[in-house]
RNA sequence: CGGGGCGUGGCGCAGUCCGGCUAGCGCGCUUGCUUUGGGAGCAAGAGGUCGUAGGUUCGAAUCCUAUCGCCCCGACCA
């Protein structure tokens, strides 16, 4: 429950978050060091965002499995660059049944590993492919430094793992579902999200090719959303995934993953909520819409209550996620400070002047105070709230849309360039060299976030040395 | 891992330097009455091995030793 005002954002973007995430009653902190948990209204969220998800995931041909929690700590020394990758925040388990482990047993930190070896059982033809499956769960990877939702030691999400006959399949496979996640993110969170390559430094541990999608949040930093990765025959070598062609020829096969996990929330509350609270997507709200009844005296409330019950049933039943606030033991005006901290779209309003004059208040949650305050008649209230839930789910986007157009230049040189990474991001050509990369982020801690697929056709020079360069990349500071 | 800070009712803190009666305060919680269109008021209550262990002392939240944990700041990560 919200009992006090929130730090601001202009103060402290950090602690406004932190206090957030508590306050808006999404997530708690665990006994266990940077571990959390996700509290009912939180998890709801997330089930909104996995159920629109996996609708698309098996629209296009994936299944769900599970895979187990503990993998062979073996698995992880078969490719190299994975088991260096993720060597330092391996949780291991040593012990089983009060015995020593003959072989210490890894807390998956991703599953390419034992996904891999078991595909290598599956697949013997041409016949077996494409594995297309997801598992929708949780791993664990041992952080130092955590942040709810954004980064904790075990965090939810799915992964998708898949298998092919050839690259090109494979490729299509990482494009296919890096849209579903920005069409995603576009749609349904109102995130306007930037779809690119990483660079090879910034590459998942193992892969060949990473995609990305990338989100600004209000204190300008960049966002990694979601992740979709080619890996080429790496694992399908390192596993032995092999598959006899057409031709009887034994051949690897093109593997490829993708996640998305609970930092969607975060990029959820650090793209749109302000300084009253959280504010989400009525796509995804858990609540989309909430009655707060308002009386003085017993005969008020019945003649209130009637209209609230009946204005609850009509909007049910057009299908709207209705909440009705009819605790008695705080005041209307905490119950508006408090449907605003857990940011509820609509608020409608039902007091004794609306009984009169059968109308209702109701108060947008993207304008906070008079701006966003309507009074509506009570007939029709149903396909007015849908009709307001839908220019909320627009104006978010086109909010977000705007703020991060108006926070990303295009440096004129390198001093520019250091100038903007400090309140924005830089837009601009770059030689893809692994010094010039490193360069930028000895001087300004901003890192290449992603190469985005839309370039211009003339090339142009890398604003760190001078170099001919091809394409564009985004640079930013990022979580 | 390096540097800084903190552990006292559910939460936020005071008290610790300089040991001393029954460990306080605010918020929240419970009950009752009055309230309710932007974070209500009054009254009466419940709730604490002072992180843990050991030591010094007639007496320890306070002094000593050890230990555990958490938060913040610096190198990796969805």
């Amino acid at each position: 429950m919200a009992e006090e005002k929130l730090t601001t954002r202009s103060e402290n973007f950090s602690e406004w978050y932190n206090q957030l995430v508590l306050k808006a009653d999404l997530a708690d902190y665990a006994p266990v060091r940077g571990c959390m948990v996700v509290k009912p209204y939180g998890w709801t969220l997330w089930e909104n965002i996995t159920a629109a998800l996996d609708k698309e995931f098996k629209a296009t041909g994936h299944v769900n499995a599970a895979f187990p929690t503990l993998i062979p700590m073996s698995f992880f020394e078969k490719e190299k660059a994975h088991v260096e990758g993720f060597a330092p925040e391996l949780a291991v388990v040593t012990h089983g049944g009060g015995e020593l482990l003959e072989e210490p047993l890894v807390v998956r930190p991703t599953s390419e590993t034992i996904i891999g070896y078991m595909y290598a059982k599956w697949v013997k033809s041409w016949r077996d492919l494409p594995i297309l499956i997801n598992q929708w769960g949780s791993v664990m990877r041992w952080e130092l430094r955590t942040k709810l939702f954004l980064r904790t030691a075990e965090f939810y999400w799915q992964e998708g793992h898949t298998a092919h006959s050839n690259p090109e399949e494979a490729k299509e496979e990482m494009f296919r579902i890096l849209d579903i996640y920005a069409n995603f993110a576009i749609n349904e969170a109102a995130l306007p999200v930037v779809k690119g390559t990483k660079s090879d430094t910034e590459r998942f541990a193992g892969a060949q090719i990473t995609t990305s999608i990338e989100g600004m949040m209000q204190d300008k930093k960049a966002l990694q959303s979601a992740t979709s990765h080619y890996f080429g025959q790496n694992f399908a070598k390192a596993f032995e995934i092999q598959f006899v062609d057409q031709n009887n020829t034994l051949q690897f096969c093109e593997t490829t993953s993708w996640g998305l996990s609970t930092r969607m929330i975060g990029a959820i509350i650090m793209t749109h909520g302000d300084d009253q609270g959280l504010v989400l997507p009525p796509r995804l709200a858990p609540i989309q819409a909430v009655i707060v009844p308002i009386f003085k005296t017993a005969e008020e409330k019945a003649r209130v209550m009637e209209v609230a019950d009946r204005i609850f049933k009509e909007l049910k039943a057009s299908g709207i996620r209705i909440k009705m606030d009819d605790r008695d033991n705080v005041s209307s005006g905490f119950k508006f400070n408090d449907w605003e901290m857990r940011g509820v779209p609509v608020r409608i309003e039902v007091g004794p002047k609306d009984v009169e004059k059968g109308s209702v208040a109701l108060a947008r949650r993207d304008k906070p105070g008079r701006e966003g305050k309507s009074f509506v008649p009570q007939s029709g209230l149903d396909s007015a709230v849908s009709s307001l839930l839908v220019d909320i789910q627009a104006a978010l986007l086109k909010r977000a849309t705007e703020f991060r157009d108006s926070n990303i230049h295009e440096p004129k040189d390198y001093d520019d360039l250091k100038t903007i990474v400090s309140d924005g991001w830089a837009f601009s050509y770059w030689c893809e060299s692994k010094e010039c990369e490193a360069k930028v982020k000895e001087d300004t801690k901003a890192t290449t976030r992603n190469i985005p697929f839309d370039q211009p056709t003339e090339t142009g020079s890398c604003i760190v040395c001078g170099k001919p360069s091809r394409r564009k990349v985004y640079f930013a500071k990022a979580y």
